[in-house]
DNA sequence: GATCTATGTAGAT
DNA sequence: TCTACCTAGATCG
């Protein structure tokens, strides 16, 4: 579920079914309970989406922090809420809906000043209409590390995983491996526009499609391929599998712990 | 039913 | 570079 688009779409919908309401926060599960007992009963000002990140607040400088991690989840229904299944780490119910939080990697009650120091952390969030992609350039063409790494890394872009930054690079035919000193600017630019408007997608359509109309095996008369996280993708998770433009097969290789895959053919090594 | 895997990150080594 | 975190869906047998 969740990269940035996926967080984004969650505080809209927070926003739109819990703000401005009276909230009962618990944690059934615990582990959020002594936090949770301080804001029970608060009304919701507003949710907000950082990168990866989900801030709900409270009022009287009181901040809920939810980064899902990779197994996290967070369920929204109509009520009545009922009995909690399994580990849930928060529960809030509102007069209008409730939801359950499960597996996240952090659930925290955050002061001012670790809210801002946890914004401060982060680079730039494509999907943020203030975002600035100059910050991100001048890591980027300050580093030796490769382009691949250096988009999943949120000091330098917030929001990107493993799927955009894959789809981004095929996209502008990036060899993931180049590294960020040696990517010239425009191309750096182009990219970070198209990610607005990949995430944006995202954000509208709760996935993740990245394939240009021509290219989508739906126009050479096949039924178009829905992989499993519902989204049609060039080389996400298809190693082995013909490019979709040029028919190589699509490569893949472990970089920092993350799976990586790349078109070898229209992404390039420089030679 | 057991095992594998994952759209992520922090912290240890 | 490695491990832990700790959930659930897909896959294996």
């Amino acid at each position: 579920m969740p990269e940035g688009h996926a967080v984004h779409r969650l505080a809209r919908a927070v926003q739109r079914r819990f703000a401005a309401d009276a909230i009962a926060v618990t944690s059934p599960q615990g582990r959020f309970a002594a936090s949770a007992a301080r804001i029970d009963g608060a009304t919701l000002r507003s949710a907000q989406a950082y990168g990866k990140h989900l801030l709900l607040d409270f009022g009287a400088q009181r901040w809920v922090h939810v980064h899902l991690g990779i197994y996290g989840r967070l369920t929204i229904a109509d009520p009545p809420a009922g009995p909690p299944v399994g580990a849930v780490r928060m529960r809030l119910v509102g007069p209008r809906a409730w939801a359950d939080l499960r597996g996240p990697a952090a659930c925290d009650l955050l002061a001012p000043q670790e809210r801002a120091a946890l914004l401060a952390r982060l680079g730039p969030d494509p999907l943020r209409r203030d975002a600035d992609p100059d910050r991100a350039w001048r890591r980027i063409h300050a580093s030796r590390a490769p382009v691949a790494t250096l988009l999943m890394d949120q000091r330098v872009v917030a929001g990107v995983g493993n799927i955009y930054r894959a789809e981004v690079l095929f996209r502008h035919g990036v060899d993931p491996l180049l590294p960020g000193i040696a990517l010239p600017e425009q191309t750096w630019q182009a990219m970070w526009a198209d990610l607005r408007v990949l995430m944006r997608a995202g954000v509208r359509d709760g996935r993740i499609d990245t394939v240009r109309r021509e290219h989508e095996p739906a126009s050479t008369g096949r039924a178009p391929r829905r992989d499993r996280h519902g989204g049609e993708v060039y080389v996400y998770r298809r190693a082995g599998q013909p490019c979709h433009v040029c028919g190589t097969p699509v490569a893949a290789t472990v970089l920092g712990g993350r799976n990586l895959f790349w078109c070898p053919t229209c992404q390039p090594a420089r030679t």
